[in-house]
Formats: structure tokens, sequence, C-alpha cells
DNA sequence: CGTGACCTTGATGAGCGTCAAACCTGGTGG
DNA sequence: CCACCAGGTTTGACGCTCATCAAGGTCACG
């Protein structure tokens, strides 16, 4: 259900998270055999955009970024939040322009990984090819779970898988699983949901009136991850 | 927005359709290196299970089969349709189980390419590993569209681009785009489209009494095309 | 201290789900 | 060959969930 791949975990990360996420390449190995770049990305800012043309995959360093998904008519649809340790840019393999949007929500920083380099270098390590057909295969299943989550949950459920879904993350990089901000406004969220803010908004009160969590603004702790979990597979009205 | 990519066409198919999809691999190429196996596959036959041992992937022959996500509470989603030359499987590399559900809607026959020796053959012909990876990333696209379609269209909007949808894959493979019969129950289409299938029924209905289709049962013959497409890209309740 | 972005809450209603009944249509067996 | 049956499909009536519209509150920042 995560929205990005981890490809690698950072390696000033590696002592902090409790466990490697399974889709993990390996920075170090990488950075033998490819000219890892720096770049920070200010809140707002893109990190690339769709019809740009398509030149390196990214490795979320730090921050929060989201994907966004666009139609000619000007329909857009966020379908990722991105966190450390998170591969960026895979769905645009084999084609010559980005096929969509990525967007900063705070200051934050990628790491560039330019990929004709990146291709030659799995020739040359089987291992690392591996494992980033690994990450693409990993990353079909997380859209495909989400896709599971919003085809049979209504609003409240939604909501509550979403919580758990940042409380697991969270915890894969050593933050803490249960007290965290949101980095994204009630807007981003509710389009990632196929809601309206004014029901996420909802929703989140009526979580924190039932004493599942506290929320204050973007300040979330989550105080009965039992019942959360409960409410978060039980099906919704779309039965 | 098609539910499964096309590794390869097969071999007799390559004089029939119109043009090649993107993805193509060239499955003449594959079976240089590869042992492909046919398997038939009766209506309602599985061809791989969730938890069964993953060990290869399947290119469609023929028939038509979907792809259904399952839930530790036994809620399902269907996440696609698949026909001649597309790819299945793929969301499970990396894994040692198959993640998902395949089964047949109607009698059909998938080529088995067993994935060590892909792997072996990657190695080899570099050419073939670039385009198993594409293949990759036109899935998550695929998979991606159609989240935006789900999350940003209503009920009506969702039928008019499921039919257009597959209108264009029927024309992709050589068939009349116009003119097709739906392989699917309403219940089937109705789990992908995320309602019910009652309200597809109705939907259908409705775009038949306003002269944009004509649906019998399931058979379908698109009559208005481009207002077809007016429906499938008009925002709907949730704007 | 104003100003704008973001968040919350309420009232109302549209869209679609739910429940129920009737209608095919293809397959089975008498 | 026909009667029957089961699964699939259609249609209607009703109600719930969530979108819409509107107003007010909170906070960051110039």
């Amino acid at each position: 259900m995560h929205a990005t791949p981890a490809l690698a975990t950072p390696s000033n990360a590696t002592a902090v998270a409790p466990f490697q996420r399974r889709d993990d390449l390996g920075i170090e190995q990488l950075r033998e055999h490819v000219v890892v770049a720096r770049r920070r990305v200010a809140a707002g800012q893109f990190v690339h955009r769709v019809g740009q043309p398509f030149h390196s995959l990214f490795l979320v360093g730090f921050g929060c970024l989201k994907t966004c998904e666009l139609a000619d008519d000007g329909r857009e649809q966020v379908t990722g939040f991105h966190m450390r340790g998170d591969l960026l840019g895979v769905e645009s393999i084999g084609l010559p322009h980005y096929a969509c949007d990525v967007i900063a929500l705070e200051d934050s920083e990628v790491w560039e990984l330019p990929y004709p380099p990146m291709l030659t270098a799995c020739l040359r390590v089987p291992a690392l090819q591996e494992r980033l057909t690994a990450a693409l295969a990993a990353q079909i299943r997380r859209d495909r779970q989400w896709m599971l989550t919003l085809g049979t949950l209504g609003a409240e459920s939604r909501v509550a898988a979403f919580l758990l879904d940042l409380a697991e993350r969270h915890a894969q990089i050593g933050l803490d699983p249960h007290r965290f901000v949101l980095r994204m406004c009630r807007v981003d969220m509710a389009n990632y949901l196929a809601i309206k803010h004014e029901t996420v908004s909802r929703v989140l009160s009526h979580l924190a009136a039932t004493g599942l969590v506290d929320v204050r603004r973007r300040d979330v702790t989550i105080l009965d991850p039992v019942a959360l979990r409960r409410v978060a597979s039980s099906e919704s009205s779309v039965h």
C-alpha cells in the first residue's frame, strides 16, 4: 500500500531503520558505478514535470513529496506520497519524457540517479538489475493494494488505512510510527484518497471523537492502532 | 489505461495487428533463449493463485482473463482484464509466491515463460532486459492512469472510459474496435470499475438510450465514439 | 495587524448503493 | 423436444454516504 518503493536506504539511515524494506537496492553498491548528485528541492518545487525529457531516477534523501498524474482535460490525481528511501521516476522508464509530476511538499533532498549509466551498471552487475526489476514489481504491487483499498472501502476506512500506512512507513525509516506530522494538506490527502477534503476533516474528527487518534491540524497521534486497523478493513457501503 | 502490458505479440498475430504496442518484446527473440510451453486454461480455471510458488510469467495467446487482488478479510478487487499479447505475473517478480489470482473468463491459451531462464536470457541479451523493464514501467503507467479515472470520474464516465479502453485494445490486436463481446460478467466489470453491477446495467442502458452505444447483454456496439469520449472525460460529482 | 492559505463544521441534496422482483438465456435432464 | 433451473441481467423504489455550498476559525507570514 506504500506509495513508492524503497530502492535503497540512504547510507546515513541504515543504522536507524528497524528493518530494511525488501526491495532495497544498496546505494553504496550503486555509487560505485553511477555518479549520484544530490539535489535540494524547496517546498512546492518540481523534481520533474510531465513532458520533461526523462534522464534520471531519484532517490529521496529526506523530506516529503507527492506524485501527480494529469489528464488532458485538467483532472489530476495524486498517486503517491514519498519519503526517505523511496525511488521516484520508475514509471517513466522506457519513455522519452516523464509521465507525471513530482512535487516537494516540504524542503527535501533527492539523489539523482542518471538512467543510462544505471542501465550499463545493471549490465555489469546482475544483482543490481534484479533489484531494479524487483523494485518496479514492488511498485506495481503497492499500486494494486491501494486500488484494492480504494475500490472496496468507504471514506472512513480509507483514512484509517492511510494513517496506518504512514505509520508503517515511518517505522521503516526509524521514526515514531504512532506520532507524526502530515506533510500534505487536506486537499492532497483527499485527492489521494479519492474523497473530498471536507470528508477527510470529518472522518479525522470522528476518529478523534471515538478516541482512536488525536489530531491537531497536521499533528497526528495514533492512540489505538488495533481499533484503527479494524476500521481500516471493515467493508463500507461499497460492499 | 490498459490492464496489462503486451510484452510481445504472438507470432501468428503480427500480420493482423494494425500496430504493435510500444512495450512489445518480440516473442521470436525470446523463444531462442527460453522454452515456451503453451497451456490451455478452461473458463473459470486459474492460471495461478495467490500463494502458489512463483516460477513463470505468462503471455496470453488467446482468450480473456482477469487479475484479482485479495485482502485477508475477504475483500477482492479485479485489477485488470487481459487479452492476446498481454503479459501476466510481472507483479510477482521478486517474490517467492504469486501475489494475485489470474482466472480465465473463457477458454484461453497462455504461453508459459519460466522466469529463471528469462533472467539468464536477459543477461545475455541486453535488449531483452530493457524491454522487460520497460514492460514493467508501462504496467505501472496503466495502473496509474486507471487510478486517475477511478479517482476523478463518476460511474457513467468510468463505464464509458472502460468501453473506450476495450475498443482501443481490440484495435491493437486487429479486432473491430466498435463491435465486440464483453467477456466478463457485470459483477466483474463492476468490481473493476469500483461500482455495483446494478449501476453498470443502468449506465449501459442510459448510454444506449442516448444512442451512444448499442448493448444487448454482452454484445456491445459503439455507435458514437466521439460523444462517448466526451462522457468519459467529463468530471463527475467527485469534482 | 491584516491577509491569505488551510482547516473545521453545518445544512442540504445528488449519486449511487441496497433490496427486491422480474426477465432472459443457455444448459440439463426427463 | 420441451420443461425446468441456475446464473446472469435489467429495472424500480428507497435510503445512506458523501459531495456541495456556505460560513467561520486558526495559523503563518509579511
